[in-house]
RNA sequence: UGGGGCGUAGCCAAGCGGUAAGGCACGGGACUUUGGAUCCUGGAUUCGUAGGUUCGAAUCCUACCGCCCCAGCCA
């Protein structure tokens, strides 16, 4: 039977398949996210992550988690936190395989050995400068380093002084011999292991040595069992190395190899109007243009869930962007869609107003409070309705009433009429102006008649507006969350600085904006369409110092706004 | 002027020798007590370009053009 005929294919599944098909890894698929603990996840990991995870379910596989921390200098507890906490939000599901490439340096220093013993690698004294001049460049080929040819005990014995602590940083390393006139600059005898004195977050003072990715990552694959190792592109050049160390490792470390892994690269994850780079997030952040890592504004995984976007949405969205080899950059348009086509059966509609004018019905009895019924989600009677109280004092949006409106304005002008959603038809009797010329009230009446749901005034109007009871409303703060950057490619054809694209308004703060009165008792994390406004999302984090605040998901298309285009 | 990749609609992306899927965006229409949602509907004579092979090419071959990545003791 056809894997989840229903998934768009791939070439990476077609390549699975066909492994599959060969009997390879005896029909095992075994994939594994492998990030450093040196930052925070962005929605390009959530690809990897969810690419992945998808992969490893549709084939009856499994998938690890890997923390690749051969870097002790740059890595941190915090971000091993902060990873395992985004991988568990977006529901992926390593079992009891969490791995640390740290757990297996004793075994990956034995390697080092036999491939020294093979005569495959060497230690190098040359300092960092000259292995760069050694190497050649892109044209010209490498030379070989003099210290290329010593005996294999000679090697032996540096690369365990290397261990003891014998000397400085930079001082000496491990390089394998491979060729230094190799087209490919990966191949020109690779760094395996320098000397690093640094305190590693999980290994302590135990090593001051420390195996380079190239040489650590494919070992560790082979180990775990990993049969298909994805990652992005401009990996491929390390394909041949990374293929040579499986292969000596197959060879030499043959009682602890499981498989012969296989390095595919997919293009990396890209979207309009925001920065992917860990450099240029981190600068947002410690330049205090964001609030922080799970600022909603960033593209950060911890951005997105204090945003309010679902892991759901997240996963179709990336479904449907697919894998490819070619680069890319995403329509940020394809993941609002994404968000709005989640939430559209999940959140319950409520009536909040943003941007309030006051209106008086006229002939609406000074005291009189009427419960009106609204659905909670029109189309699906399951989801109930609530009461909302309708009294002579409303808020409307102030963008839906215009004193001389343009022609297929539908909503509210001095004369003309509009139906308060789930409530009566109005008219705009009377525009009430302060000093200035602003308007600041609008006098109205209301047709007895026209009540929802049992109108027999048997008027049509085109308008339906949203409104919030004046005397009842609750009072919340209201973050309207917009795209971060103006541009949209933000790190291109600058001569400026990504920075000065940032969008002055990807952030407007609303306060006391008056609400249905449920809003101020709903849960925190708890998610709402405005009606006619967009999806809100009640800020947990606000909520934890008794603030009600409301962020803005992602705003409801807007045909009108459209049109004044 | 080395090596590795990539070029299918505005943006993603299927397709793997048999006559261009799908999604987003966009346009038109229907419906609508969210100008929301939903539902129809339109768009590549053409797959970077030019040749060639073939009854037949986005798919194979050749050449060219354009773009991306690589000279960390980062991952």
């Amino acid at each position: 039977m056809a894997y989840e005929p229903e998934r768009d294919s791939n070439f990476i599944r077609t390549i699975i398949e066909k492994d599959l098909e060969e009997g390879k890894n005896g029909g095992r698929v075994h994939t594994r996210f492998p990030p450093e603990p040196n930052g925070y996840l962005h929605i390009g990991h959530a690809k990897a992550i969810l690419l992945n995870y998808s992969i490893a379910q549709d084939y009856k596989g499994k998938f690890n988690l890997r923390f690749d921390d051969t870097n002790p200098i740059k890595e941190e507890q915090e971000f091993v936190d902060s990873i395992i906490d985004d991988l568990h939000w977006l529901g992926v599901d390593w079992e009891d395989r969490l791995f640390f490439t740290s757990d297996s340096f004793e075994l990956k220093y034995e390697f080092a050995r036999r491939l020294i013993k093979a005569g495959r690698a060497y230690v190098c004294d040359l300092s960092p400068e000259e292995i760069r001049e050694y190497r050649g460049t892109l044209t010209e080929p490498g030379t070989e380093s003099p210290y290329r040819n010593r005996s294999v005990d000679e090697n032996l014995e540096l690369f365990e002084r290397m261990r003891q602590g014998e000397f400085p940083d930079g001082s000496r390393v491990l390089r394998a011999k491979i060729d230094m006139a190799s087209g490919n600059l990966n191949m020109r005898d690779p760094v395996l292991y320098r000397i690093l004195h640094a305190k590693h977050h999980r290994t302590g003072d135990k090593w001051c040595i420390y195996p380079m990715y190239d040489f650590d990552h494919p070992f560790t694959d082979a180990l775990e069992g990993i049969t298909h190792s994805l990652c992005s592109i401009e990996y491929s050049d390390h394909r041949p190395l990374y293929d040579w160390v499986v292969e000596n490792a197959l060879e030499l470390m043959p009682e602890v190899i499981k498989c012969r892994s296989r390095q595919i690269e997919f293009a990396r994850f890209n979207m309009t109007y925001t920065v992917m780079s860990k450099r240029k997030l981190r600068c947002l952040v410690e330049e205090g243009h964001v609030s922080g890592w799970d600022d909603p504004r960033m593209p950060t995984i911890a951005g997105l869930r204090r945003r309010g976007v679902t892991p759901a949405a997240i996963a179709s969205f990336m479904e449907e962007v697919g894998v490819a080899r070619a680069e890319s950059t995403v329509d940020l348009a394809m993941f609002e869609h994404f968000i709005r086509q989640d939430l559209e059966d999940k959140a319950l509609r409520m009536m909040a107003v943003l941007h309030p004018l006051k209106v008086v019905i006229t002939n609406w009895p000074e005291e009189k409070i009427e419960l009106v019924e609204l659905e909670n989600m029109p189309g699906d009677e399951g989801a109930g309705t609530r009461q909302v109280p309708f009294g002579r004092e409303l808020y409307i949006e102030q963008e839906d009433f215009m004193e001389e409106p343009p022609k297929k304005f539908y909503r509210l002008a001095p004369g003309r009429e509009v139906r308060l959603k789930g409530a009566y038809i109005i008219r705009c009797e009377e525009v009430i102006k302060d000093a200035e010329g602003n308007i600041t009230e609008l006098r109205c009446t209301y047709d007895p008649q026209s009540k929802s749901g049992q109108d027999t005034s048997g008027k049509k109007v085109r308008g339906v507006i949203h409104w919030v009871s004046a005397r009842h409303a609750a009072r919340i703060t209201v973050r309207l969350y917009d795209k971060l950057f103006i541009k949209e490619n933000p790190e291109d054809e600058g001569e400026g600085d990504f920075i000065d694209y940032l969008n002055p308004e990807s952030l407007v703060v609303l306060e006391d904006v008056p609400a249905e009165p449920a809003l101020a008792e709903a849960a925190p994390g708890s998610r709402f369409q405005f009606l006619r406004k967009g999806f809100f999302y009640l800020d947990p984090v606000a909520a934890r110092e008794g603030r009600i605040v409301y962020n803005r998901i992602v705003s409801l298309k807007d045909s009108w706004a459209k049109m004044k285009k």
